[in-house]
RNA sequence: GCCGCCGUGGCUCAGUGGUAGAGCGCACCCUUGGUAAGGGUGAGGUCGAGAGUUCAAUUCUCUCCGGCGGCACCA
C-alpha cells in the first residue's frame, strides 16, 4: 500500500500502482469524471500515472486555471491528427506548443493549405473528440524511437529527439492511430478535451524559428474548457479589432498611408493635432525634468556613422543619398552620435553634468517590408529621444528619476501595468566584454535600487549597451515597445566624448539613451486603440462641436466658436440644414467630446445646452460658464 | 525578406468570360426640425499595374506593386 497526501492535508492509502484516476474514483465518480490531469509533487502528471508513496496529489479538474494549458496542448494533437488522417501522405508534423490564449501547430507539407482546409480539419477534430480515443503515455528508446520516426517519415521528429539532451526520457503519446513525440501531460481521453476550439488562422513560420530553414505552415487555433468561454474570446477579438488603431486612424480621418511612400505617415490635419499636442505636453514634461531641447541633421556624412559603428552594425538598414560630390550621406536612424557631437562643441566640465539633451528627432531606418504595421512599426518616425552625458556615479540617480519620470507620463495616459524587460549584451555589439559586465551591472543596481520589477530579455539589448524597454500591449494583445533606457559606455568612446573632471583631467562620460513615447508614431497609435479613439478631452483632436437646431441661431452659434476659440479651445461648428439628432448621431460617431446644442431659446439667453460623449443627459449652462468649464477640464494632465 | 490570403465608386462590401451593383457618404432641391439617421433627385468606377490566353478579361494564367495574418527582423 502507498500513502498520499490531498491539498487539505488529508492523506489517503492506496494500493501499490494505483494511478491519479484510481485515486479520483476513490474520492467521488463526479471528480473522476471532471479530472484532467494530477499534480504530484509539484509537477503536472497524467491521470494514469502510476502514484509514489508519500507524495503530495492534487487532482486537477477542467474548470481550474492549470487545466486550460493542458486542454490547449490536447487541442494541439488534435489538430495534428486530425491532419495526419486527412493529409498524412505528404505532411510531416512538427512541434505544436499551447500558447497565451490558444496553441498552434507546425506541419511541413508542400501544398499549402487553404481556409477550407482549416475547416475541414476542425470537423475532423471534433469527430476524433467524439470517437472518445484513449490517450496513452509510453517511454521508449532513444534509439528506437528516432528510428521508428524515420520509418513514418518523420524526419522533423526524428531532429528533435537526436537533439533531446541524453538522459531525458523519449515520451511518445498514442491516441488512435496517432503516436506522437510529447513531453505531456495529456488529458486521459479525446472526448475529455471538449469542442470548446476553434481553429483560427494560417501562417508561415520558420523551423526551429530560424529564418535560413525550411518555412512550415503554422495553424493557429484557440481552446478554452467551455463553449462559453470561447465565445467570450471571439467575440473580444471582434471588439479589438473595432478599435485597431489603423481602421479608427481612417475612421476618424487621422492619418493615412500609401504606397509612394509606404512606412511613412500622412498626418491628416486631426492627427496632427494630436500629434502636436502630445509634443507640447511632453516638452512640458521635459522642461520640468531638467531636460535641454536640441535639433541635428538628417542627412549626415557616413563618416560620422563609420565612426559610431552604426555602418558596421546596421549599415543594412540605413538609407542612403550619394552627393555630386561623391560623398555618402546617411538619413540618420538614431540622433545619438549627433547629439554627442553638440557635446563635443566646447569643452565640458564635471560641473555640467548630468548634461540631459532631448530632441523631436525624425529617424528614417529601412525596416523589413514584412514588419510594417500601421503606426507601430514604420520607416520615418520621430522619437522624444534623449541622451543623459553623466558621470558612472550619477547613473542611478538618473535612472530613478528617469522611472519616475516615465512611470508619472504612462500614469498620465491611464497606463498601469507597463512591462519592463531588461535586455543584455546581444551578439552583434560593439565594446568589449569588460565595458558590457560593467554597463548591465550598472544597469542592473540602478533598476534594483529604483525597485521596479522587470524580466530578463536575453541577448536583445542594443549593440552599445544594454537597455531596459518598457512594454505596452496594443488590443491585440500584441506587445508594442515604447520607451527604452540605455546605458552606454562605447560611443562616448568611439566619438572620442570628454570633459575635464574635478581632478582636472579627462575622462569619458556615459551616455544613457532615454525615450518615452518611443515614437510619436508608435504611442500615437497605442493611444488609439487604449482609448479606443475616445480621447480625453485634452487630447481630442476636436474638443466642441458647436451645432444649430435652427438656423435662426446661427449667428449665435458663430459668436460661441469665436469664443472657443479665444480661450484656446478647438472648436467646429455645424451649421448644416439638419435635424438637431441628426447631428448629434454623427459627432457622437465621432467622438466628439463635447456638443453645445444652441437653438433659440440659447440665442436669446446666452446659454448653451452642453452634451458630454457618453452621456445622454444634457445641461443649460450660461455660455461663460461653459466656457470657463471646458477650459478647466481641457487642461492638460500636470500642467 | 519568407509563407499564405486579399486588392471593385470617398468608405464598407456584393457580383460576373460579353466593359458593373448596394448601403453609407457627397451634390442639389424640399423641409427650420429641441438631443443618436426627415424626404426627393443626381453625380461618381480605365474593377491595383503590366503582360499572356481568348472572338471577348474586372472575372482565367503569370509578373510586379500594395494591404492583411503570421514568421524572421526591430540599433
Amino acid at each position: 500500500m502507498i500513502t498520499i497526501y490531498l491539498p487539505d492535508n488529508n492523506s489517503r492509502t492506496l494500493p501499490q500502482g494505483s494511478t491519479g484516476m484510481d485515486l479520483a474514483n476513490s474520492i467521488s465518480k463526479s471528480l473522476a469524471k471532471e479530472a484532467l490531469v494530477i499534480r504530484m509533487n509539484g509537477d503536472l502528471k497524467d491521470l494514469s500515472e502510476p502514484l509514489l508513496d508519500q507524495a503530495h496529489v492534487e487532482i486537477i479538474m477542467r474548470s481550474q486555471p492549470e487545466a486550460l494549458e493542458v486542454i490547449r496542448h490536447d487541442v494541439a494533437h488534435l489538430l495534428a491528427e486530425a491532419a495526419k488522417e486527412l493529409y498524412g501522405d505528404d505532411l510531416q508534423v512538427t512541434i505544436g506548443p499551447a500558447i497565451d490564449k490558444g496553441f498552434y501547430y507546425d506541419f511541413a507539407r508542400e501544398k499549402p493549405f487553404t481556409p477550407e482546409d482549416l475547416e475541414t480539419l476542425e470537423q475532423r477534430m471534433k469527430e476524433i473528440v467524439d470517437r472518445d480515443e484513449q490517450i496513452h503515455r509510453e517511454v521508449w528508446d532513444r534509439d528506437k524511437a528516432v528510428a521508428f520516426f524515420k520509418s513514418i517519415g518523420e524526419q522533423y521528429k526524428a531532429e528533435i529527439i537526436n537533439d533531446l539532451p541524453a538522459g531525458e526520457p523519449i515520451s511518445l503519446y498514442r491516441q488512435g492511430n496517432f503516436l506522437d513525440l510529447c513531453r505531456g501531460p495529456h488529458a486521459p481521453s479525446t472526448k475529455r478535451i471538449g469542442k470548446a476550439f476553434k481553429l483560427l488562422k494560417l501562417a508561415g513560420a520558420y523551423w526551429r524559428g530560424d529564418s535560413k530553414n525550411p518555412m512550415l505552415q503554422r495553424i493557429y487555433g484557440t481552446a478554452w474548457t467551455s463553449e462559453q468561454d470561447l465565445n467570450d474570446y471571439l467575440y473580444q477579438l471582434e471588439e479589438a479589432e473595432k478599435r485597431d488603431h489603423r481602421r479608427l486612424g481612417k475612421d476618424m480621418n487621422l492619418f493615412h498611408i500609401q504606397e509612394e511612400a509606404v512606412g511613412s505617415i500622412f498626418w491628416h490635419p486631426k492627427g496632427w493635432t494630436l500629434y502636436k499636442t502630445l509634443k507640447n505636453y511632453i516638452s512640458h514634461k521635459l522642461d520640468k525634468a531638467g531636460y535641454v531641447e536640441v535639433n541635428t541633421p538628417e542627412l549626415v556624412d557616413r563618416k560620422l556613422w563609420e565612426a559610431s559603428g552604426h555602418w558596421d552594425k546596421f549599415g543594412q538598414n540605413m538609407f542612403t543619398v550619394q552627393t555630386d560630390e561623391d560623398k555618402t550621406l546617411a538619413v540618420k536612424p538614431m540622433n545619438c552620435p549627433c547629439h554627442v557631437q553638440i557635446f563635443k562643441q566646447g569643452s565640458k566640465s564635471y560641473r555640467d553634468l548630468p548634461l540631459r539633451m532631448a530632441e523631436f528627432g525624425t529617424c528614417h531606418r529601412n525596416e523589413p517590408s514584412g514588419a510594417l504595421h500601421g503606426l507601430m512599426r514604420v520607416r520615418r518616425f520621430t522619437q522624444d529621444d534623449a541622451h543623459i552625458f553623466c558621470t558612472p556615479e550619477q547613473i542611478n540617480a538618473e535612472t530613478k528619476s528617469f522611472c519616475d519620470l516615465l512611470l508619472s507620463v504612462y500614469k498620465d495616459f491611464g497606463f498601469q501595468d507597463v512591462m519592463v524587460k531588461f535586455s543584455d549584451r546581444p551578439d552583434v555589439r560593439a565594446g568589449s566584454d569588460a565595458i558590457w559586465d560593467k554597463a548591465e551591472g550598472a544597469l542592473k543596481a540602478a533598476i534594483e535600487e529604483a525597485g521596479i520589477p522587470y524580466s530578463m530579455n536575453p541577448g536583445e539589448g542594443a549593440f552599445y549597451g544594454p537597455k531596459l524597454e518598457f512594454v505596452l500591449k496594443d488590443t491585440l494583445g500584441r506587445d508594442w515597445q515604447c520607451g527604452t533606457w540605455q546605458v552606454d559606455f562605447v560611443l562616448p568612446e568611439r566619438l572620442d566624448a570628454t570633459y575635464i573632471g574635478e581632478d582636472g583631467e579627462k575622462h569619458r562620460p556615459v551616455m544613457l539613451h532615454r525615450a518615452i513615447f518611443g515614437s510619436f508614431e508608435r504611442f500615437i497609435g497605442v493611444l488609439i486603440e487604449h482609448y479606443a479613439g475616445k480621447f480625453p478631452l485634452w487630447l481630442s483632436p476636436t474638443q466642441v462641436v458647436v451645432a444649430t437646431i435652427t438656423n435662426a441661431a446661427d449667428a449665435y452659434a458663430q459668436q460661441v466658436l469665436e469664443k472657443l476659440k479665444q480661450v484656446g479651445i478647438r472648436a467646429q461648428i455645424d451649421l448644416r440644414n439638419e435635424k438637431i439628432s441628426y447631428k448629434i448621431r454623427e459627432h457622437s460617431l465621432a467622438k466628439i467630446p463635447y456638443i453645445f446644442v444652441v437653438g433659440k431659446q440659447e440665442a436669446e439667453q446666452e446659454t448653451v445646452a452642453v452634451r458630454i460623449f457618453g452621456q445622454d443627459t444634457q445641461r443649460v449652462d450660461a455660455l461663460s460658464v461653459a466656457l470657463s468649464t471646458i477650459v478647466n477640464e481641457a487642461k492638460m494632465p500636470d500642467a
